[in-house]
DNA sequence: ATAGTAGACTTGTTTATACAAGTCAATAGT
DNA sequence: ACTATTGACTTGTATAAACAAGTCTACTAT
């Protein structure tokens, strides 16, 4: 299965845009302009540039360009909810020196409170998994997944240090589709004073949601709990036309 | 200008999934079934799934369908981060009573400062506005909104506390086309106190966002400070190929 | 000089077609 | 009985072409 021939158009105009080529305000070549450099047809363009768009980076204006709204200034928050970013590929966009903490491990079985709060059926075998997440020596997340044993039955403490997304893509050949996220605030719980460096707040940033494959199984439900004053969540949003 | 074909195609559909036509599971019928049903084009069709994919509705499967991923338990939320949406359309989605209390209208000049925080150059004039959001007699949510004067001068208390977004669209021909938003949770300020029914709690959910016009013009800012047991968020996405 | 218009751009929508590729059940061959 | 393959489905990608509609400049007629 080869790459898509929109995605390394995609990459590449992202790339231009994130590292300055283009700044705020500015227009890019028009889309003809771009079926000639890339030699494709003009659908092909407007699919990299749909994408785009849909991540707030750029801004379509009818008759007369595709306009850059993209500022390092109010892009640069360490978590992006906008994609599926798993933490190291944060990390690593960031260029920052992480560490994972494993500090739960254990195989549970769904009872009826842990269904409500996951979505998982009663009954089904689960992983159960506690990460700390720490940029340089500031942990700054607690993570805590339940994962659907029956998909990945091979999971350890160790595939867990590492990094289960690059487990699940690369060793399973597992393809994430898509997944539904929920963020809200509450107050901390004894795990995030006990792992959070929270110096004194009481309130934690939760993100939660549930991960489906490309088979439509949800094998995956996440909660994420950040320091408040250490993380913010960009999103970009497209209006429809009321009535 | 008329509305797209793919429009109503792709609100009926939305309305099937929403009220229940579809149960979490379900597989939608064929896309050459929809082209028969509504006598377009595959293209048509895929363009209304693939709105209703990104809104999280939806997860199109290669070669087997496209399942229903909605299920009403964990989809009501009361506000949605996903499309840009107002505080009226929330609630009558929702079919609530909902009040808003305009508690602070004034003209402002953006200093450094402000343009800090907003992204408003200096110097330019802003419509300061202030409301709480209230549902039933609760108040939920302080609205702190930034309006650039220029691009609707003609903007009142009075329109303040019916519906910014119905006068500009309604009023000045205004299509409002992108917004980018930024979650997280900070610590309450004596507003919050003041305002909301927080019940003890300290701390709030706050959603800020830059809004752009069709002409690319950033014309609001927004800050809106949530009472954070009380809503919640939802949002969707596609995971990217990793290189 | 000024208003109006024509035309050359831009993006937005839709049709039509073809093929690639994943899924799944029925069938054929062992 | 079991495996392999075919074929009919599904969604995914890409091309090509046409027209709609918004923007903006330059020219034209008054």
């Amino acid at each position: 299965m080869p790459a898509p021939k929109y995605e390394p158009i995609y990459k590449e105009i992202r790339n231009e845009i994130l590292s300055g080529v283009y700044a705020f305000g500015d227009y890019l070549p028009s889309e003809n302009e771009y079926t000639q450099k890339y030699g494709c047809t003009r659908n092909t363009i407007r699919r990299a540039i749909g994408l785009l768009s849909a991540e707030g980076l750029l801004l379509p204006q009818h008759g007369r360009g595709v306009q850059v709204i993209y500022s390092p200034e109010t892009g640069k928050s360490l978590f992006t909810v906008g994609g599926i970013e798993s933490f190291s590929e944060a990390a690593s966009r960031n260029s920052l020196r992480v560490k994972t903490r494993v500090v739960g491990f254990e195989e549970v079985t769904a009872d009826e409170k842990l269904s409500r709060k996951t979505g998982f059926d009663p009954g089904k075998e689960l992983f159960h998994v506690q990460r700390i997440r720490m940029f340089g020596n500031k942990p700054i997340i607690f993570d805590e997944n339940w994962f659907l044993k029956s998909e990945m039955p091979g999971l350890n403490e160790k595939i867990a240090a590492a990094s289960i997304y690059r487990y699940l893509e690369n060793e399973l050949g597992m393809t994430i589709t898509t997944s539904k996220r929920r963020v809200s605030a509450e107050k901390a719980i004894p795990e995030d004073i006990r792992y959070l460096a929270l110096h004194g707040l009481d309130f934690v940033l939760v993100v939660t949601g549930q991960v489906f494959n490309s088979r439509g199984v949800m094998f995956e439900f996440t909660q994420s709990r950040h320091v408040p004053d250490q993380v913010c969540f960009i999103e970009s949003a497209i209006r429809q036309k009321i009535s």
